[in-house]
RNA sequence: GCCGAUGUAGCUCAGUGGUAGAGCAGUCCCUUCGUAAGGGAACGAUCGGAGGUUCGAUUCCUCUCAUCGGCUCCA
């Protein structure tokens, strides 16, 4: 929905919603109405509520929803002092909290009347408005989960029963809402990582832990190959780290005390000695680093790997491929001098564009994320640190130009942040790329070089990781391909479909020949039909099919060349521009193929 | 972790207080087919797990695990 199309709706939402809350006042006694916005999808609102909502009230509240709305109830505001607020609603705690901010900021208390004002049956309620003028000329809703939340969106408070609705104007535009959020699940990584046979997640393994299925590993090696070839050609150093470290190490990064709680138990060596699975990369690539002294003309070194880690996320985190416990990053620490930061750090914005054009990524947001400037305890180092370390970063965003939203508590605990955030079709935000620059674990670690005047200094660490991690990454693909990867990063790149059995001979020569140009290639000789091997390999989404018969083999004996039909995954053969025939000889085929593999279009 | 929901063959789903049914997939047979589902047969689940109520539970209850929708969190 756009944006102006969805303002255009928040009063008629916002009604909405306060329909909603007297339907429930109505029909759950003893609840109390805490907050709710209309939103760019519809409306929410949060109740305070001993029993149990469910779902399956929805019909019975609709019901008396469209009461309220059949019966036509004038929405009337009225400004009304402080004091009389706070008498109106001494029994909810929640509106006596807003009475309280409205007199900090003295401004005056609004509430709104559904039904004539003052009058018995009619209710007020403190409300900032918008509204429409009555409860008739609301649009056709419908209530769609119901879910809890913390009050303040804070976890230490009491959790609220949400309800979610939404509202449009005409029964078309709903349904054509509800149909989209229908039409947008087919695309769910989830649904088609099972479809394709991309990953599976088994009980016995562990929730979080993906089984990388034949067909989806493909696709991560594919990934993993053209990041190796990118970052050798942008000056990076391949690493390989282990998956357990001994606790002493995350003592020393700080991240052990900060993070125990996210992390796997440790196992006990000998009785003694602590290991823990690794939660992040850093401090052995800084280990790495510390190996052997280091001269400033060794710098910036560009440390790389893909690190396999373990982040025991809390259990309502997990989420198919995106949220997980083990997953595999694209991770790289550069070690350089402060005076070469802001530089290396638009190096890395600049690789992110090359990833992201190729992949032809165009929907994604950036986020500096910098500390919460009322929990300055949370973070590590000191004020000059930070400023410096915030400084650099927005040089380099200045000399790149790119937009980005400032989000203030989003730091790291060392650093600031610029983060690549996307959305999954399920409205889910995600970051498939965290990038830092880091001027304090460089001290944390004694990591040091020796400069030009031979005096012993402290490099500056960039954290980066344009391609996140595989799952992240590879579940976002998913989605953001609908499952037709470019040919490159597809499973099966061709499949031989033999009309019939008669030319199974000949179909096995064609499949050898795509198989000796290292061509990802199926033979389709089940005893099917045509068109059920056409629509078995279409629903794989397969690039391109190779159809064989009496005709293409008749042919291939006239010109003494494999000769094939040709057919894409949307259903094209015959009079594609590529293709000006419908047979064609195999090696034309193949150069094309070729080009579009090697230039990953 | 918190609130709510769900959990039946590989997948999608039906069903019942008296130990389960369909479609698709897989297997076999027939068919040998020209651009998105040819026909048939047999096979396949002890109904997420544990405990309880009951003469008897997949069906009711409790606990537990997992998943889904949110909240909170995300080095």
């Amino acid at each position: 929905m756009d944006k102006e199309k969805a303002e255009k709706l928040k009063p008629v939402r916002h009604s909405c919603e306060h329909v909603l809350h007297l339907a429930m006042t109505d029909l759950f006694p003893g609840l109390k109405r805490a907050m709710g916005p209309a939103t760019n999808e519809g409306f929410y609102f949060d109740f305070d509520y001993d029993g149990k909502i469910k779902e399956a009230d929805f019909p019975k509240i609709e019901k008396r929803m469209q009461e309220i709305i059949n019966a036509d109830l004038p929405i009337v505001k009225e400004e009304i002092s402080i004091e009389k607020a706070k008498e109106m609603f001494k029994n909810n705690p929640y509106k006596l909290e807003w009475v309280d901010e409205i007199e900090k900021k003295g401004e005056k208390a609004t509430i709104y009347w559904t039904g004539e004002p003052n009058k018995p049956g009619s209710d007020p309620d403190l409300c900032k408005g918008p509204h429409i003028e009555s409860t008739g000329k609301i649009g056709p809703f419908k209530l769609l989960s119901v879910a809890g939340a913390y009050w303040h969106g804070d976890e230490k408070n009491k959790m609220l029963t949400r309800i979610y609705g939404t509202c449009f104007e005409t029964k078309e535009e709903l349904d054509k809402y509800l149909w989209q959020i229908e039409e947008s699940k087919k695309r769910d990584h989830r649904r088609l990582g099972e479809q394709l046979d991309i990953f599976t997640i088994s009980e016995e393994v562990g929730p979080g832990l993906i089984l990388w299925l034949p067909k989806g590993t493909i696709i991560k090696e594919e990934l993993e190959k053209f990041a190796k070839e990118t970052e050798r050609n942008w000056g990076y150093k391949r690493v390989a780290t282990p998956h357990i470290t001994k606790s002493g190490l995350y003592y020393t990064s700080g991240h052990l005390p900060y993070y125990k709680d996210d992390m796997y138990p440790p196992m006990v060596v000998d009785k003694k000695e602590e290991y823990y699975l690794k939660p992040m990369n850093c401090p052995h690539h800084h280990m790495i680093y510390k190996s052997k002294p280091k001269s400033y003309k060794e710098l910036p070194l560009r440390l790389t790997e893909f690190g396999t880690c373990y982040r025991y996320e809390a259990s309502g985190e997990l989420y198919g491929m995106m949220r997980v416990r083990g997953f595999t990053q694209n991770d790289a620490h550069i070690y350089c001098t402060l005076s070469q930061a802001v530089d290396e750090f638009v190096d890395v914005m600049k690789l992110h564009e090359h990833y992201y054009k190729i992949f032809g990524i165009k929907e994604y947001h950036l986020e500096l994320g910098l500390r919460d400037p009322k929990k300055k305890n949370k973070y590590h180092g000191d004020e000059k640190m930070w400023e410096q370390a915030e400084d650099l970063m927005r040089k380099a965003i200045k000399k790149t130009n790119i937009k980005m939203v400032e989000q203030e508590g989003s730091a790291a605990f060392y650093g600031p942040k610029v983060d690549f955030v996307i959305h999954t079709v399920t409205g889910k935000e995600y970051a498939i790329s965290t990038n830092q620059i880091d001027l304090y674990m460089g001290k944390r670690f004694d990591l040091k070089y020796i400069d030009d005047q031979g005096k012993e200094k402290t490099p500056a660490i960039i954290h980066r990781a344009p391609l996140g991690s595989d799952e992240r990454f590879i579940g976002f693909l998913i989605e953001h391909y609908a499952g037709v990867f470019p040919t490159w990063l597809s499973p099966v790149q061709v499949e031989v479909v033999p009309v019939s059995d008669k030319v199974e001979e000949y179909a096995k020569k064609v499949y050898n020949a795509f198989s000796q140009e290292n061509i990802r290639v199926g033979l389709n000789n089940k005893n099917e039909t045509l068109g059920a091997k056409i629509r078995e390999a279409t629903l794989q989404k397969v690039p391109f099919l190779c159809i064989i018969g009496e005709k293409e083999k008749q042919m291939s004996q006239e010109k003494g060349n494999l000769i094939v039909s040709v057919r894409t995954r949307d259903g094209k053969n015959l009079g594609q521009p590529r293709f000006d025939r419908g047979q064609i000889e195999i090696n034309k085929f193949l150069e094309d193929l070729k080009t579009e593999i090697e230039k990953k279009i």
